[in-house]
RNA sequence: AGUAUCGUGACUCAACUGGUAGAGUGUCCGACUGUCUCUCGGAAAGUUGCGGGUUCGAAUCCCGUCGGUACUGCCA
C-alpha cells in the first residue's frame, strides 16, 4: 500500500492513528536534533517529523532528500507543539517510523513554488514539474470542473453528446488546415476540423435533435496569447430552435458555470446588434466594464476651417475621467504616440482637457474658441478633471483606433476589475463581407449561416450593394471583451443554400465536390436548425480574468507552434515519406 | 511575414547608458532539538544566446542570426 491517505487529509481528529502517505518531498528544514520534511500531493502538505532522540538512522535517512524525491512513509500523526495556522494540516505532523525512498530527483530547474516560476521556455520544457505549481494544477483542476459541470447541465436539458470525426476531408473556407496524407489512399489527404460544423448539422438532419460535444479543433494559423493551433469548443447543435432558443440554452449553461464554479450569480445578459456594438464601441465585443463610450461630433467640430477635421468621414470622441491634471504634456505626447503606432495606425490624437481649476486646455485650441471648446465637452458629458480625446477619418478605421484607445485607457485607470464579470449577447451580425483581396465575399462566420428570415428575399435577388448590408441570424456571446462563442441559425434549405455558396464564390461543381453530402441531406428532410459553440480554453482564462489560454491547457504549443517539450513538429523518416509517397521540397532562403 | 521587447551563474534579476560582471533564490559543506521562506557560518558556480563590426576598452553601441513573449497581418 502506498498510502492510507493524501498530503491534505489528516487533521487533529487523527491523532493517535498510523497512516501511510506518498508524495514528493516540498523541502527539509534541518535543525540538527530533528528535521522536518514537508511532503507534498495534489490535494496538499503534510509535515514529517523526525528526532535524533527517537531514531538518529531514520532523522539521517530524512536528512539526505532532497527537493522532489518521490518518499513513501509510515507512522502516527501526532498533535504539533508549535502549530501552522496557515496550513490545512497545521495542528498535525507525522512521527516517521518508517520511510522508503521510491523515486530520488534531480535537482528542478526551477523550484516547485506558487510564484517562483522560470521563464516560459524552461517552464514549457519542463511542463511536468510547471503542473507541480499551484496555480497551474489549481487551473487545470479549475477546467475539469468546467468541463464537468457544463456535461451536466447540458444532459440535464436532454442534449446527447455525440463524437464526430477527426480525419475529414478539406475545405478552402476558413482558416487553413492541417492536413494528414493518408498511406491508403495515395496523394489525398485528410484534413482535421477546424469544428464539427458540417457533422452535427447532419446529426440534426438524423434526428439527434439536441446534440453537444467538448472537442478538439484545428486551425494551422499564427497564435496569439489566446489562440492555440489545437482547442477546444463546447460545441452544440439544436434542432427546431429559433435564435431565442439557442440564446436562452447557453446563457443557462453560462450563469450555472459561473455559479456552479465561481459561486457567482449573473443578471440576464443584455443584447446589442453587431451595428450598435461598432457605433458605440467600434468592436464587435465590446467590454461592458466601464463606459468611455463613443461621441460622435462631425456637428460639433466640423466648417471651423480645421481641415483635419473638414476632411474627415467621421470625428468621434470618448470622454476619459478625471485625468485631466494627472496627465502632463510628456503624458498626452506619448500616448499620442500610442496611437500612432502601426498596430494601431492613427494620424494623431486631439484632446481637450478640462482641469479641476475650470481652465481648458487643448491640441485644437487655435482653431476653437474657448467658448465652442466648452461646449464641445459640456455636449459630450465631460466634467471638471475629465479629458475628451478624439480621432477622426474614415469611419470603419477611426472606430477601430478609437476602440484600442478605450481599451487602453480602461486598462490604465484599472476599470477592468477583477471579478467583475459583463457577459453581451451581440447579434445580427453581417452575413458577408467583402474582401478586397480576392474580390469576393466571404462567409462573415460560415458559409452555412442563414440570413435573418427578412433578407432572405433580397438575398436571392439584391444586387452587390444588397449583399454587404445582409443580416445573418449569427450570434456571439462576450465577456469582458473577449469572444466566448458564437453560433447562427443554419440554412436547412438546399436551394438557401446553394444561393450561399454561389455568392461566396463557388462553382455549382466546386459547391457539389465540398458540400455534396450536405446539400444532398437537405434533400432528405432537414430540420429547421441552429447552433452554436463556446471557446473552452477561453472560457477558463476569461473566467479567472486571465487573457492567455496556456496555463489553461496542460501542454500547450508556443507562438511558433513548438511543442517545447516533445520538440514536435520533426523531420520525420524517409521510409514514412515514401510510404506516403510524399516527397519534400527543399527550403530556400 | 511585419513591429516591439527580452536573452547575464541552475532560476529570477542588477551592473550609473562604454571602464575590474554583482545580488537574492537554489545547490554543496559545516553548526544547530520545534521549524514551517528555519537560522547562522562557509564554498562552488558566468565564453553576458551565437557570429561579425566600431573602440585603447563592449553585457552595454551597430549589423546579422537564433530563441522566448506580446501585438498587427492572419484566424468563417
Amino acid at each position: 500500500m502506498y498510502r492510507s491517505h493524501n498530503c491534505g487529509a489528516l487533521r487533529i481528529d487523527h491523532v493517535g492513528q498510523e497512516v501511510t502517505l506518498s508524495g514528493w518531498v516540498q523541502i527539509g528544514r534541518d535543525l540538527g536534533g530533528m528535521t522536518f520534511v514537508d511532503l507534498r500531493d495534489r490535494y496538499g502538505i503534510t509535515q514529517l517529523a523526525f528526532n535524533m532522540d527517537d531514531n538518529a538512522d531514520l532523522c539521517e535517512q530524512a536528512r539526505k532528500l532532497g527537493r522532489e524525491f518521490v518518499i513513501k512513509v509510515t507512522g502516527i500523526v501526532n498533535e504539533r507543539q508549535s502549530k501552522n495556522a496557515n496550513r490545512p494540516t497545521g495542528d498535525i505532523e507525522i512521527k516517521v517510523s518508517h520511510l522508503e525512498v521510491l523515486n530520488a530527483s534531480k535537482t528542478p530547474p526551477f523550484t516547485i513554488e506558487n510564484e517562483t516560476d522560470g521563464g516560459d521556455d524552461i517552464r514549457m520544457k519542463y511542463r511536468y514539474l510547471d503542473i507541480r505549481r499551484n496555480p497551474v494544477k489549481e487551473n487545470l483542476i479549475f477546467r475539469s470542473n468546467l468541463a464537468i459541470e457544463t456535461r451536466k447541465y447540458l444532459a440535464g436539458e436532454g442534449f446527447i453528446e455525440v463524437e464526430t470525426p477527426n480525419l475529414i476531408k478539406s475545405t478552402p473556407e476558413g482558416a487553413r488546415d492541417f492536413v494528414v496524407p493518408s498511406r491508403m489512399n495515395a496523394n489525398q489527404f485528410y484534413a482535421l476540423p477546424q469544428s464539427p460544423q458540417t457533422f452535427k448539422q447532419l446529426l440534426m438532419v438524423a434526428g439527434m435533435d439536441k446534440y453537444f460535444q467538448i472537442v478538439k479543433c484545428f486551425r494551422d494559423e499564427d497564435l496569439r496569447a489566446d489562440r492555440q493551433p489545437e482547442f477546444t469548443q463546447i460545441d452544440c447543435e439544436m434542432a427546431f430552435v429559433t435564435r431565442e432558443d439557442v440564446l436562452n440554452t447557453f446563457e443557462g449553461l453560462t450563469k450555472h458555470l459561473f455559479s456552479t464554479v465561481k459561486n457567482i450569480t449573473l443578471d440576464d445578459f443584455p443584447k446589442m446588434s453587431y451595428d450598435e456594438a461598432m457605433r458605440r464601441f467600434g468592436s464587435d465585443k465590446p467590454d461592458l466594464r466601464f463606459d468611455m463610450e463613443f461621441i460622435y461630433l462631425n456637428e460639433q467640430l466640423k466648417g471651423k476651417d480645421f481641415v483635419v477635421f473638414d476632411g474627415a468621414e467621421n470625428i468621434i470622441g470618448i470622454v476619459v475621467k478625471g485625468i485631466a491634471d494627472e496627465y502632463s504634456n510628456k503624458d498626452l505626447k506619448k500616448l499620442t504616440e500610442w496611437v500612432q503606432r502601426p498596430q494601431i495606425g492613427a494620424k494623431g490624437l486631439v484632446y481637450v482637457k478640462h482641469h479641476a481649476d475650470d481652465t481648458i486646455k487643448s491640441t485644437i485650441g487655435k482653431f476653437f474658441s474657448e467658448e465652442e471648446l466648452r461646449s464641445v465637452l459640456s455636449h459630450c458629458g465631460a466634467e471638471k478633471g475629465d479629458t475628451l480625446f478624439v480621432l477622426c477619418g474614415e469611419t470603419e478605421k477611426t472606430r477601430k483606433q478609437l476602440n484600442e484607445l478605450r481599451l487602453e485607457m480602461g486598462r490604465r485607470l484599472g476599470l477592468m476589475k477583477e471579478g467583475d464579470f459583463k457577459p453581451l449577447w451581440v447579434i445580427d451580425f453581417p452575413l458577408l463581407e467583402w474582401d478586397e483581396e480576392s474580390e469576393r465575399f466571404h462567409a462573415m462566420h460560415h458559409p452555412f449561416t442563414s440570413p435573418k428570415a427578412e433578407d432572405e428575399e433580397r438575398m436571392l435577388n439584391g444586387d452587390h450593394e444588397t449583399m454587404k448590408s445582409l443580416r445573418a441570424d449569427a450570434y456571439d456571446l462576450v465577456i469582458n471583451g473577449s469572444e466566448i462563442g458564437g453560433g447562427s441559425i443554419r440554412i436547412h434549405d438546399r436551394e438557401l443554400q446553394s444561393k450561399n455558396l454561389d455568392l461566396l464564390g463557388f462553382s455549382k461543381e466546386e459547391a457539389e465536390a465540398q458540400f455534396g453530402f450536405l446539400l444532398g441531406a437537405f434533400e432528405y428532410g432537414a430540420p429547421p436548425h441552429g447552433g452554436i459553440a463556446f471557446g473552452f480554453d477561453r472560457l477558463c482564462a476569461v473566467l479567472n480574468g486571465q487573457s492567455s489560454i496556456r496555463d489553461f491547457i496542460a501542454f500547450p504549443k508556443n507562438n511558433q507552434g513548438r511543442d517545447i517539450m516533445i520538440d514536435a513538429p520533426s523531420p520525420i523518416d524517409d521510409e514514412q515519406l515514401t510510404e506516403l509517397r510524399l516527397d519534400l521540397v527543399k527550403q530556400e532562403e
